[in-house]
RNA sequence: GGCCCUGUAGCUCAACGGCAGAGCAGUUGACUCUUAAUCAAUUGGUUAGAGGUUCGAAUCCUCUCAGGGUCACCA
Protein backbone atom coordinates (compact mmCIF):
# COMPACT_ATOMS: atom_id res chain seq x y z
CA UNK A 1 0.00 0.00 0.00
CA UNK A 2 1.13 3.55 -0.87
CA UNK A 3 2.04 5.92 2.33
CA UNK A 4 -0.50 7.54 4.05
CA UNK A 5 0.37 10.34 5.86
CA UNK A 6 -0.10 10.38 10.01
CA UNK A 7 -1.44 12.86 11.58
CA UNK A 8 2.11 13.98 12.64
CA UNK A 9 2.99 13.89 9.02
CA UNK A 10 -0.24 15.50 8.19
CA UNK A 11 1.22 18.37 10.41
CA UNK A 12 4.68 18.41 8.70
CA UNK A 13 2.76 18.22 5.05
CA UNK A 14 1.60 21.72 5.63
CA UNK A 15 4.43 23.49 7.48
CA UNK A 16 6.66 22.47 4.01
CA UNK A 17 3.36 24.01 2.29
CA UNK A 18 3.89 27.15 4.90
CA UNK A 19 7.55 27.38 4.11
CA UNK A 20 7.17 27.45 0.27
CA UNK A 21 4.29 30.47 1.26
CA UNK A 22 6.55 32.05 2.41
CA UNK A 23 9.97 31.94 -0.31
CA UNK A 24 12.01 29.05 1.75
CA UNK A 25 13.10 25.92 -0.45
CA UNK A 26 12.84 23.27 2.21
CA UNK A 27 14.95 21.17 0.00
CA UNK A 28 18.11 23.36 -1.61
CA UNK A 29 20.75 22.51 -3.71
CA UNK A 30 23.49 23.99 -2.04
CA UNK A 31 25.08 24.36 1.30
CA UNK A 32 27.61 25.61 2.77
CA UNK A 33 29.73 24.39 5.52
CA UNK A 34 32.79 25.22 6.88
CA UNK A 35 33.10 22.90 9.88
CA UNK A 36 31.94 20.14 10.95
CA UNK A 37 30.70 20.19 14.60
CA UNK A 38 33.71 18.10 15.66
CA UNK A 39 35.47 20.72 14.09
CA UNK A 40 33.99 23.46 15.23
CA UNK A 41 34.02 22.37 19.03
CA UNK A 42 37.81 21.56 18.46
CA UNK A 43 38.95 25.19 16.77
CA UNK A 44 37.20 26.92 19.68
CA UNK A 45 39.07 24.98 22.29
CA UNK A 46 42.56 25.21 19.99
CA UNK A 47 41.86 29.18 20.20
CA UNK A 48 42.73 31.69 22.84
CA UNK A 49 39.51 33.04 24.52
CA UNK A 50 38.13 35.92 23.21
CA UNK A 51 38.89 35.70 19.45
CA UNK A 52 36.50 35.10 17.40
CA UNK A 53 35.93 31.61 15.99
CA UNK A 54 33.72 31.81 12.88
CA UNK A 55 32.46 28.64 11.49
CA UNK A 56 29.30 27.67 9.12
CA UNK A 57 27.77 23.88 10.56
CA UNK A 58 25.46 21.73 9.19
CA UNK A 59 23.61 18.69 10.57
CA UNK A 60 20.44 17.40 11.71
CA UNK A 61 18.14 18.72 14.36
CA UNK A 62 18.22 16.44 17.82
CA UNK A 63 17.03 18.66 20.39
CA UNK A 64 15.35 21.94 20.49
CA UNK A 65 15.00 23.82 24.12
CA UNK A 66 12.23 27.33 23.68
CA UNK A 67 13.46 29.69 26.09
CA UNK A 68 11.25 32.09 24.26
CA UNK A 69 13.14 34.78 23.44
CA UNK A 70 15.94 32.42 23.63
CA UNK A 71 16.18 28.88 21.92
CA UNK A 72 18.87 26.56 22.29
CA UNK A 73 18.94 23.00 20.19
CA UNK A 74 21.44 20.24 19.24
CA UNK A 75 22.20 19.54 16.18
CA UNK A 76 24.29 16.68 15.18
CA UNK A 77 26.41 15.12 12.10
CA UNK A 78 28.52 12.36 11.93
CA UNK A 79 31.75 14.09 13.85
CA UNK A 80 29.07 14.35 16.93
CA UNK A 81 26.92 17.14 18.18
CA UNK A 82 27.23 20.73 18.63
CA UNK A 83 24.70 23.26 21.11
CA UNK A 84 23.18 26.41 18.83
CA UNK A 85 22.15 29.21 20.79
CA UNK A 86 19.55 31.43 18.71
CA UNK A 87 18.01 34.42 20.42
CA UNK A 88 15.66 36.78 18.18
CA UNK A 89 17.88 39.97 18.53
CA UNK A 90 20.38 38.14 16.45
CA UNK A 91 18.65 36.23 14.15
CA UNK A 92 15.94 38.81 13.85
CA UNK A 93 12.25 38.50 14.45
CA UNK A 94 11.38 36.76 11.28
CA UNK A 95 14.02 33.71 11.34
CA UNK A 96 13.15 33.13 14.89
CA UNK A 97 9.37 32.93 13.85
CA UNK A 98 10.15 30.64 11.75
CA UNK A 99 12.19 28.49 13.53
CA UNK A 100 9.93 28.00 16.10
CA UNK A 101 7.22 27.25 14.21
CA UNK A 102 8.20 25.58 11.26
CA UNK A 103 11.21 23.52 12.03
CA UNK A 104 11.06 20.11 13.78
CA UNK A 105 13.45 17.48 15.13
CA UNK A 106 15.17 15.85 12.56
CA UNK A 107 15.20 18.38 9.56
CA UNK A 108 18.63 19.24 8.50
CA UNK A 109 19.94 23.00 8.89
CA UNK A 110 22.86 25.14 7.92
CA UNK A 111 24.10 27.52 11.37
CA UNK A 112 26.43 30.03 10.84
CA UNK A 113 27.67 32.40 13.89
CA UNK A 114 30.99 32.20 16.57
CA UNK A 115 31.97 29.96 18.75
CA UNK A 116 31.43 30.46 22.20
CA UNK A 117 31.33 28.59 26.18
CA UNK A 118 27.86 28.65 27.35
CA UNK A 119 27.34 29.57 31.51
CA UNK A 120 27.23 26.39 32.25
CA UNK A 121 30.65 25.57 30.43
CA UNK A 122 29.15 23.54 26.63
CA UNK A 123 31.11 25.07 24.11
CA UNK A 124 28.36 26.37 21.71
CA UNK A 125 27.50 28.05 18.67
CA UNK A 126 25.90 31.76 18.75
CA UNK A 127 24.11 31.55 15.69
CA UNK A 128 23.75 34.70 13.28
CA UNK A 129 22.24 33.02 11.06
CA UNK A 130 20.68 29.61 10.02
CA UNK A 131 19.06 28.20 6.77
CA UNK A 132 16.90 24.71 6.47
CA UNK A 133 18.64 22.47 4.71
CA UNK A 134 16.07 19.29 4.69
CA UNK A 135 12.82 18.96 5.75
CA UNK A 136 11.77 16.17 7.78
CA UNK A 137 8.40 14.82 7.14
CA UNK A 138 8.32 11.78 9.19
CA UNK A 139 9.08 11.80 12.46
CA UNK A 140 12.67 10.56 13.91
CA UNK A 141 12.01 8.55 16.85
CA UNK A 142 13.77 10.64 19.16
CA UNK A 143 15.44 9.69 22.45
CA UNK A 144 16.16 11.82 25.95
CA UNK A 145 19.02 11.50 27.12
CA UNK A 146 20.50 12.54 30.77
CA UNK A 147 24.28 11.70 31.60
CA UNK A 148 24.33 10.00 35.23
CA UNK A 149 27.38 9.35 37.16
CA UNK A 150 29.47 9.89 33.48
CA UNK A 151 26.94 7.64 32.25
CA UNK A 152 24.31 8.24 28.99
CA UNK A 153 21.07 7.31 30.61
CA UNK A 154 18.56 7.03 27.37
CA UNK A 155 14.87 7.65 27.42
CA UNK A 156 12.35 6.31 25.00
CA UNK A 157 15.03 4.91 22.20
CA UNK A 158 14.15 3.49 19.11
CA UNK A 159 14.70 -0.34 20.32
CA UNK A 160 12.02 -2.36 18.54
CA UNK A 161 14.16 -4.87 17.43
CA UNK A 162 11.77 -5.60 13.87
CA UNK A 163 11.88 -2.09 13.00
CA UNK A 164 15.21 -1.38 13.92
CA UNK A 165 16.31 -3.79 11.37
CA UNK A 166 13.20 -2.90 8.88
CA UNK A 167 13.91 0.57 8.81
CA UNK A 168 18.26 0.54 9.35
CA UNK A 169 18.27 4.24 8.37
CA UNK A 170 15.99 5.86 11.25
CA UNK A 171 17.99 2.86 13.34
CA UNK A 172 21.31 4.69 12.30
CA UNK A 173 20.07 8.27 12.49
CA UNK A 174 18.76 7.49 16.22
CA UNK A 175 21.25 5.15 17.74
CA UNK A 176 24.51 6.33 17.50
CA UNK A 177 25.72 3.74 19.18
CA UNK A 178 24.72 1.46 16.39
CA UNK A 179 26.28 3.60 13.61
CA UNK A 180 29.69 2.86 15.56
CA UNK A 181 29.06 -1.14 15.11
CA UNK A 182 29.22 -0.55 11.11
CA UNK A 183 31.93 1.97 11.66
CA UNK A 184 34.12 -0.53 13.58
CA UNK A 185 33.03 -3.48 11.14
CA UNK A 186 34.32 -1.34 8.16
CA UNK A 187 37.40 -0.69 10.01
CA UNK A 188 37.53 -4.34 10.78
CA UNK A 189 37.28 -5.20 6.93
CA UNK A 190 40.15 -2.55 5.80
CA UNK A 191 42.37 -4.04 8.32
CA UNK A 192 42.08 -7.78 7.08
CA UNK A 193 42.40 -6.26 3.71
CA UNK A 194 45.70 -4.37 4.69
CA UNK A 195 47.12 -7.65 6.67
CA UNK A 196 46.49 -9.63 3.26
CA UNK A 197 48.06 -6.63 1.44
CA UNK A 198 51.29 -6.56 3.38
CA UNK A 199 51.85 -10.48 2.97
CA UNK A 200 51.76 -10.50 -0.56
CA UNK A 201 48.71 -11.61 -1.20
CA UNK A 202 46.68 -10.74 -4.45
CA UNK A 203 43.17 -9.32 -3.92
CA UNK A 204 41.01 -11.28 -6.78
CA UNK A 205 37.21 -11.40 -7.55
CA UNK A 206 35.49 -14.48 -8.61
CA UNK A 207 32.15 -15.47 -10.15
CA UNK A 208 29.19 -15.02 -7.90
CA UNK A 209 27.11 -16.93 -10.42
CA UNK A 210 28.71 -19.39 -11.14
CA UNK A 211 27.32 -22.83 -13.53
CA UNK A 212 28.77 -25.46 -10.39
CA UNK A 213 28.55 -24.84 -6.95
CA UNK A 214 31.02 -26.10 -5.16
CA UNK A 215 33.94 -25.97 -1.92
CA UNK A 216 31.67 -26.24 0.73
CA UNK A 217 28.69 -28.61 1.72
CA UNK A 218 25.47 -26.71 1.56
CA UNK A 219 22.18 -25.95 -0.02
CA UNK A 220 22.64 -23.26 -3.16
CA UNK A 221 20.54 -20.78 -4.26
CA UNK A 222 19.52 -20.80 -7.94
CA UNK A 223 18.81 -18.42 -10.66
CA UNK A 224 18.49 -18.37 -14.14
CA UNK A 225 20.58 -16.64 -17.44
CA UNK A 226 17.87 -15.21 -20.04
CA UNK A 227 20.18 -15.10 -22.84
CA UNK A 228 22.48 -18.00 -22.18
CA UNK A 229 19.27 -20.06 -21.33
CA UNK A 230 21.25 -21.59 -18.21
CA UNK A 231 20.83 -22.37 -14.71
CA UNK A 232 23.07 -20.56 -12.64
CA UNK A 233 24.30 -20.94 -9.05
CA UNK A 234 24.68 -18.61 -6.34
CA UNK A 235 28.63 -19.71 -5.02
CA UNK A 236 28.57 -21.15 -1.66
CA UNK A 237 32.50 -20.67 -1.26
CA UNK A 238 35.46 -18.85 -3.30
CA UNK A 239 37.29 -22.34 -2.49
CA UNK A 240 37.58 -23.86 -6.07
CA UNK A 241 38.08 -20.98 -7.74
CA UNK A 242 40.66 -20.05 -5.89
CA UNK A 243 43.12 -22.78 -6.56
CA UNK A 244 42.66 -22.69 -9.97
CA UNK A 245 44.90 -19.41 -9.46
CA UNK A 246 47.43 -21.45 -7.89
CA UNK A 247 47.79 -23.24 -11.03
CA UNK A 248 47.79 -20.13 -12.97
CA UNK A 249 51.21 -18.92 -10.99
CA UNK A 250 49.92 -16.75 -8.15
CA UNK A 251 51.06 -18.05 -4.70
CA UNK A 252 48.71 -15.83 -2.79
CA UNK A 253 45.06 -14.98 -3.36
CA UNK A 254 42.63 -13.70 -1.14
CA UNK A 255 39.24 -12.78 -1.92
CA UNK A 256 36.54 -10.76 0.35
CA UNK A 257 33.16 -11.19 -0.81
CA UNK A 258 29.86 -12.97 0.09
CA UNK A 259 28.78 -16.75 0.02
CA UNK A 260 25.14 -17.85 -0.32
CA UNK A 261 23.70 -20.84 1.39
CA UNK A 262 20.23 -21.59 1.09
CA UNK A 263 19.94 -22.88 4.85
CA UNK A 264 18.80 -21.42 8.07
CA UNK A 265 18.88 -18.61 9.47
CA UNK A 266 20.07 -17.89 13.09
CA UNK A 267 21.67 -15.94 15.83
CA UNK A 268 24.85 -17.15 13.63
CA UNK A 269 23.53 -17.91 10.13
CA UNK A 270 22.16 -15.72 7.42
CA UNK A 271 21.72 -16.51 4.06
CA UNK A 272 24.32 -14.25 2.51
CA UNK A 273 27.51 -13.83 4.44
CA UNK A 274 30.74 -12.21 4.26
CA UNK A 275 33.93 -14.53 3.94
CA UNK A 276 37.53 -13.61 3.57
CA UNK A 277 39.21 -16.99 2.22
CA UNK A 278 43.03 -17.34 1.21
CA UNK A 279 45.56 -19.63 -0.82
CA UNK A 280 49.42 -19.32 0.10
CA UNK A 281 51.34 -21.92 -2.17
CA UNK A 282 53.70 -23.50 0.05
CA UNK A 283 52.09 -23.53 3.38
CA UNK A 284 50.63 -26.21 4.93
CA UNK A 285 47.69 -25.98 7.64
CA UNK A 286 50.35 -25.27 10.36
CA UNK A 287 51.45 -22.00 8.79
CA UNK A 288 47.80 -20.91 8.13
CA UNK A 289 47.29 -21.60 11.85
CA UNK A 290 50.15 -19.05 12.72
CA UNK A 291 49.10 -16.72 10.00
CA UNK A 292 45.22 -16.75 11.35
CA UNK A 293 46.42 -16.30 14.85
CA UNK A 294 48.16 -12.80 13.81
CA UNK A 295 45.76 -11.99 11.93
CA UNK A 296 42.58 -12.28 14.25
CA UNK A 297 44.72 -10.43 16.50
CA UNK A 298 45.80 -7.75 14.16
CA UNK A 299 42.57 -7.05 13.18
CA UNK A 300 41.02 -6.71 17.15
CA UNK A 301 44.18 -4.07 17.41
CA UNK A 302 43.36 -2.03 14.57
CA UNK A 303 39.65 -1.79 15.30
CA UNK A 304 39.74 -1.81 18.71
CA UNK A 305 43.01 -0.57 19.98
CA UNK A 306 43.73 -4.01 21.77
CA UNK A 307 43.34 -8.14 21.86
CA UNK A 308 41.68 -8.47 24.87
CA UNK A 309 37.81 -8.36 23.72
CA UNK A 310 35.20 -8.18 25.78
CA UNK A 311 31.66 -10.94 24.17
CA UNK A 312 28.84 -11.53 25.63
CA UNK A 313 30.89 -10.70 29.36
CA UNK A 314 33.70 -12.85 29.29
CA UNK A 315 37.35 -11.51 28.34
CA UNK A 316 38.16 -13.03 25.22
CA UNK A 317 42.67 -12.87 25.20
CA UNK A 318 42.59 -12.84 21.17
CA UNK A 319 46.26 -11.82 21.61
CA UNK A 320 47.76 -14.84 23.38
CA UNK A 321 48.70 -18.02 21.47
CA UNK A 322 45.78 -19.93 20.73
CA UNK A 323 44.82 -23.43 22.14
CA UNK A 324 45.74 -26.24 20.10
CA UNK A 325 43.56 -29.65 19.82
CA UNK A 326 43.37 -32.36 17.83
CA UNK A 327 39.11 -33.40 17.35
CA UNK A 328 39.84 -36.26 18.66
CA UNK A 329 41.32 -35.27 22.06
CA UNK A 330 38.51 -32.79 22.39
CA UNK A 331 36.01 -35.24 22.12
CA UNK A 332 37.52 -37.11 24.46
CA UNK A 333 37.83 -34.68 27.08
CA UNK A 334 34.33 -32.71 27.05
CA UNK A 335 32.45 -35.75 25.73
CA UNK A 336 34.35 -37.98 27.34
CA UNK A 337 34.23 -40.43 24.46
CA UNK A 338 37.05 -41.64 21.95
CA UNK A 339 35.44 -42.05 18.72
CA UNK A 340 38.60 -44.07 17.46
CA UNK A 341 36.89 -46.98 19.54
CA UNK A 342 34.08 -47.48 17.32
CA UNK A 343 35.61 -47.43 13.73
CA UNK A 344 32.61 -47.74 11.89
CA UNK A 345 29.11 -45.87 11.56
CA UNK A 346 27.18 -48.25 13.08
CA UNK A 347 29.28 -48.85 16.36
CA UNK A 348 29.74 -45.16 16.38
CA UNK A 349 25.72 -44.06 15.98
CA UNK A 350 25.04 -46.06 18.38
CA UNK A 351 27.41 -44.48 20.67
CA UNK A 352 26.89 -40.96 20.39
CA UNK A 353 22.98 -42.56 21.01
CA UNK A 354 24.51 -43.53 24.13
CA UNK A 355 25.96 -40.23 26.00
CA UNK A 356 23.15 -38.71 24.39
CA UNK A 357 24.09 -37.13 21.32
CA UNK A 358 22.52 -36.56 17.83
CA UNK A 359 22.95 -39.58 15.45
CA UNK A 360 20.61 -39.02 12.62
CA UNK A 361 20.02 -42.22 10.29
CA UNK A 362 22.29 -42.22 7.46
CA UNK A 363 25.05 -39.96 8.83
CA UNK A 364 28.69 -40.43 7.83
CA UNK A 365 30.54 -41.41 10.59
CA UNK A 366 32.80 -38.12 10.05
CA UNK A 367 29.83 -36.70 10.29
CA UNK A 368 28.76 -38.02 13.64
CA UNK A 369 32.20 -37.00 15.00
CA UNK A 370 31.48 -33.26 13.63
CA UNK A 371 28.37 -33.55 15.44
CA UNK A 372 29.87 -34.69 18.62
CA UNK A 373 32.21 -31.72 18.79
CA UNK A 374 29.04 -29.42 17.82
CA UNK A 375 27.21 -31.00 20.81
CA UNK A 376 29.88 -30.78 23.45
CA UNK A 377 32.71 -29.17 22.49
CA UNK A 378 32.06 -25.89 20.60
CA UNK A 379 29.79 -24.42 23.62
CA UNK A 380 33.01 -24.62 25.55
CA UNK A 381 35.47 -22.71 23.21
CA UNK A 382 35.22 -19.24 24.45
CA UNK A 383 39.10 -18.56 24.47
CA UNK A 384 40.52 -18.77 20.97
CA UNK A 385 40.71 -22.49 20.01
CA UNK A 386 42.06 -24.71 17.08
CA UNK A 387 40.87 -27.74 16.64
CA UNK A 388 42.56 -29.64 14.20
CA UNK A 389 42.84 -33.37 12.43
CA UNK A 390 39.06 -33.49 10.92
CA UNK A 391 37.77 -36.84 10.20
CA UNK A 392 38.57 -37.79 6.19
CA UNK A 393 35.15 -38.47 5.05
CA UNK A 394 33.67 -35.31 5.38
CA UNK A 395 36.56 -33.06 4.00
CA UNK A 396 37.01 -33.93 0.32
CA UNK A 397 39.45 -30.85 -0.32
CA UNK A 398 42.05 -31.80 2.48
CA UNK A 399 45.31 -33.63 2.75
CA UNK A 400 45.48 -37.03 4.67
CA UNK A 401 47.13 -36.73 7.71
CA UNK A 402 50.52 -38.85 7.16
CA UNK A 403 50.03 -42.36 8.67
CA UNK A 404 46.54 -41.98 9.48
CA UNK A 405 43.95 -42.85 6.29
CA UNK A 406 41.15 -41.58 8.32
CA UNK A 407 41.71 -37.89 9.45
CA UNK A 408 42.89 -34.95 7.34
CA UNK A 409 45.11 -31.52 7.76
CA UNK A 410 41.99 -29.94 8.40
CA UNK A 411 41.42 -27.66 11.47
CA UNK A 412 38.82 -25.34 12.64
CA UNK A 413 39.17 -22.41 15.16
CA UNK A 414 36.74 -21.61 17.50
CA UNK A 415 35.90 -17.89 19.13
CA UNK A 416 33.46 -17.45 21.60
CA UNK A 417 31.68 -20.52 21.12
CA UNK A 418 31.53 -20.00 17.52
CA UNK A 419 33.32 -21.71 14.38
CA UNK A 420 34.62 -18.54 12.81
CA UNK A 421 36.79 -20.23 10.30
CA UNK A 422 37.82 -23.87 8.44
CA UNK A 423 41.37 -24.31 7.22
CA UNK A 424 43.48 -27.07 5.73
CA UNK A 425 46.68 -28.47 3.79
CA UNK A 426 44.62 -28.41 0.35
CA UNK A 427 44.53 -31.86 -1.52
CA UNK A 428 46.19 -31.17 -4.95
CA UNK A 429 46.45 -34.65 -6.47
CA UNK A 430 43.94 -34.74 -9.09
CA UNK A 431 43.39 -38.30 -8.82
CA UNK A 432 43.13 -38.65 -5.52
CA UNK A 433 40.80 -35.55 -5.72
CA UNK A 434 38.46 -37.79 -8.22
CA UNK A 435 38.66 -40.44 -5.96
CA UNK A 436 37.05 -38.02 -2.95
CA UNK A 437 34.40 -36.00 -5.30
CA UNK A 438 33.10 -40.06 -6.46
CA UNK A 439 32.55 -41.12 -2.76
CA UNK A 440 30.80 -37.89 -1.90
CA UNK A 441 28.24 -38.24 -4.47
CA UNK A 442 27.94 -42.18 -2.99
CA UNK A 443 27.52 -40.99 0.73
CA UNK A 444 25.33 -37.98 -0.39
CA UNK A 445 21.51 -39.26 -1.86
CA UNK A 446 21.42 -38.22 -5.25
CA UNK A 447 18.36 -36.17 -3.99
CA UNK A 448 20.25 -34.11 -1.83
CA UNK A 449 20.92 -30.96 -2.80
CA UNK A 450 24.27 -30.68 -0.17
CA UNK A 451 25.78 -32.92 -2.92
CA UNK A 452 28.33 -31.13 -5.03
CA UNK A 453 28.39 -31.63 -8.55
CA UNK A 454 31.45 -33.06 -10.36
CA UNK A 455 33.52 -29.87 -11.31
CA UNK A 456 35.46 -31.55 -14.20
CA UNK A 457 36.93 -28.14 -14.63
CA UNK A 458 38.28 -28.07 -11.47
CA UNK A 459 39.81 -31.38 -11.86
CA UNK A 460 41.52 -30.23 -15.36
CA UNK A 461 43.42 -27.98 -14.00
CA UNK A 462 44.20 -29.37 -11.21
CA UNK A 463 45.78 -31.94 -13.64
CA UNK A 464 48.21 -28.97 -14.96
CA UNK A 465 49.67 -29.24 -11.33
CA UNK A 466 48.52 -27.28 -8.36
CA UNK A 467 51.47 -26.53 -5.96
CA UNK A 468 50.93 -27.21 -2.64
CA UNK A 469 49.02 -25.00 -0.71
CA UNK A 470 47.02 -23.61 2.76
CA UNK A 471 43.57 -22.64 2.62
CA UNK A 472 41.48 -20.67 4.58
CA UNK A 473 38.31 -19.34 5.10
CA UNK A 474 36.67 -17.16 8.10
CA UNK A 475 33.47 -15.45 8.77
CA UNK A 476 33.37 -11.58 8.46
CA UNK A 477 30.37 -11.20 10.14
CA UNK A 478 30.66 -13.65 13.24
CA UNK A 479 34.23 -12.01 13.68
CA UNK A 480 32.39 -8.44 13.35
CA UNK A 481 29.93 -10.10 16.11
CA UNK A 482 32.66 -10.70 18.48
CA UNK A 483 34.76 -7.07 18.11
CA UNK A 484 31.58 -5.18 18.83
CA UNK A 485 29.85 -7.35 21.50
CA UNK A 486 26.94 -8.36 19.49
CA UNK A 487 24.85 -11.25 20.22
CA UNK A 488 23.51 -11.31 16.81
CA UNK A 489 24.55 -11.99 13.38
CA UNK A 490 21.70 -9.49 12.52
CA UNK A 491 23.52 -6.53 14.42
CA UNK A 492 26.43 -6.67 12.44
CA UNK A 493 24.42 -6.72 9.14
CA UNK A 494 23.01 -3.60 7.48
CA UNK A 495 20.12 -4.70 5.99
CA UNK A 496 19.10 -8.14 7.72
CA UNK A 497 16.58 -10.16 5.67
CA UNK A 498 13.33 -9.87 7.05
CA UNK A 499 10.26 -11.88 5.65
CA UNK A 500 8.43 -9.43 3.97
CA UNK A 501 5.69 -7.86 5.39
CA UNK A 502 2.18 -6.50 3.48
CA UNK A 503 2.38 -2.67 4.28
C1' G B 1 9.48 -26.92 10.25
C1' G B 2 8.18 -28.07 16.17
C1' C B 3 7.52 -25.65 20.88
C1' C B 4 7.41 -21.05 23.90
C1' C B 5 6.92 -15.67 24.12
C1' U B 6 5.53 -10.96 21.92
C1' G B 7 2.51 -7.34 18.80
C1' U B 8 -1.74 -1.22 22.48
C1' A B 9 -0.69 6.55 20.17
C1' G B 10 5.08 8.74 16.06
C1' C B 11 8.68 6.42 20.25
C1' U B 12 8.95 3.73 25.14
C1' C B 13 5.42 1.33 27.99
C1' A B 14 0.72 0.57 31.44
C1' A B 15 -4.20 -1.36 31.73
C1' C B 16 -5.01 -8.48 31.94
C1' G B 17 -13.19 -9.69 31.42
C1' G B 18 -16.12 -3.76 33.10
C1' C B 19 -15.14 4.09 30.55
C1' A B 20 -7.92 2.41 26.48
C1' G B 21 -4.01 5.43 29.94
C1' A B 22 1.11 7.64 31.12
C1' G B 23 5.94 9.81 29.83
C1' C B 24 8.34 11.67 25.63
C1' A B 25 7.23 13.71 20.69
C1' G B 26 3.19 16.96 18.57
C1' U B 27 -0.23 21.46 19.08
C1' U B 28 -1.39 26.32 21.86
C1' G B 29 0.49 29.75 25.43
C1' A B 30 4.53 31.79 29.11
C1' C B 31 9.80 32.37 29.71
C1' U B 32 16.67 36.12 26.51
C1' C B 33 22.18 30.79 29.38
C1' U B 34 18.97 25.90 28.66
C1' U B 35 20.61 20.83 28.31
C1' A B 36 15.70 14.52 30.12
C1' A B 37 14.90 22.69 30.39
C1' U B 38 10.58 24.22 33.22
C1' C B 39 5.31 25.68 33.83
C1' A B 40 0.01 25.66 32.03
C1' A B 41 -3.49 23.76 28.64
C1' U B 42 -4.35 20.28 24.75
C1' U B 43 -4.58 16.80 20.21
C1' G B 44 -3.66 11.93 19.02
C1' G B 45 -6.17 4.74 19.04
C1' U B 46 -9.39 -0.28 13.40
C1' U B 47 -5.32 -2.46 20.89
C1' A B 48 -1.25 -6.47 14.02
C1' G B 49 -5.56 -8.80 10.90
C1' A B 50 -9.99 -12.13 10.56
C1' G B 51 -13.49 -14.94 13.13
C1' G B 52 -15.60 -16.85 17.78
C1' U B 53 -17.18 -17.04 23.29
C1' U B 54 -19.58 -13.28 26.45
C1' C B 55 -24.57 -8.69 28.66
C1' G B 56 -19.60 -6.74 27.83
C1' A B 57 -13.03 -8.55 24.80
C1' A B 58 -6.77 -5.04 24.27
C1' U B 59 -7.67 -9.01 27.97
C1' C B 60 -10.47 -15.68 26.93
C1' C B 61 -10.59 -19.26 22.33
C1' U B 62 -9.38 -20.40 16.90
C1' C B 63 -6.96 -19.09 12.51
C1' U B 64 -3.73 -15.71 9.66
C1' C B 65 0.46 -12.20 9.45
C1' A B 66 5.07 -10.38 11.50
C1' G B 67 9.03 -10.52 15.07
C1' G B 68 11.96 -12.70 19.11
C1' G B 69 13.71 -17.06 21.81
C1' U B 70 14.66 -22.24 21.60
C1' C B 71 15.08 -26.99 19.25
C1' A B 72 15.78 -29.15 14.46
C1' C B 73 18.76 -27.86 10.17
C1' C B 74 23.64 -25.72 9.11
C1' A B 75 31.68 -29.05 7.09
Amino acid sequence: MSWQPNPLEEQRLDKLARLREIGIDPYPLRVERTHTTHEAIAAFEATTEGEPVKVIVCGRLLSVRDMGKTIFAHIGDESGRLQLFLRRDDIGDESHTTFKKLIDLGDFIQAGGEMFRTKLGEVSLHVREWRLLSKAISPLPVAKEQEVDGKIVRYSAFTDVEERYRQRYADLAANPEVRDIFRKRAHLVSALRRFMDDHDFLEVETPILQPLYGGAAAKPFTTYHNQLKQELFLRISFELYLKRLLVGGYERVYEIGRDFRNEGVSFKHNPEFTQLEFYAAYWDFHDVMDFTERMVAYAAEAVLGTTDVVFNGKMLQLGQPWLRITMRDAIKHFAEIDYMDYPDQASLAAAVRKIGGEAPPGAPWGKLIDGLLGDFVEPHLIQPTIIMNYPRDISPLAKAVPGDPLHVERFEFFIGGMEMGNAFTELNDPIDQRERFESLQEMFGKDDEERNPIDEDYLRAMRYGMPPNGGFGMGIDRLAMLLTDSRTLREVLLFPHLREREE
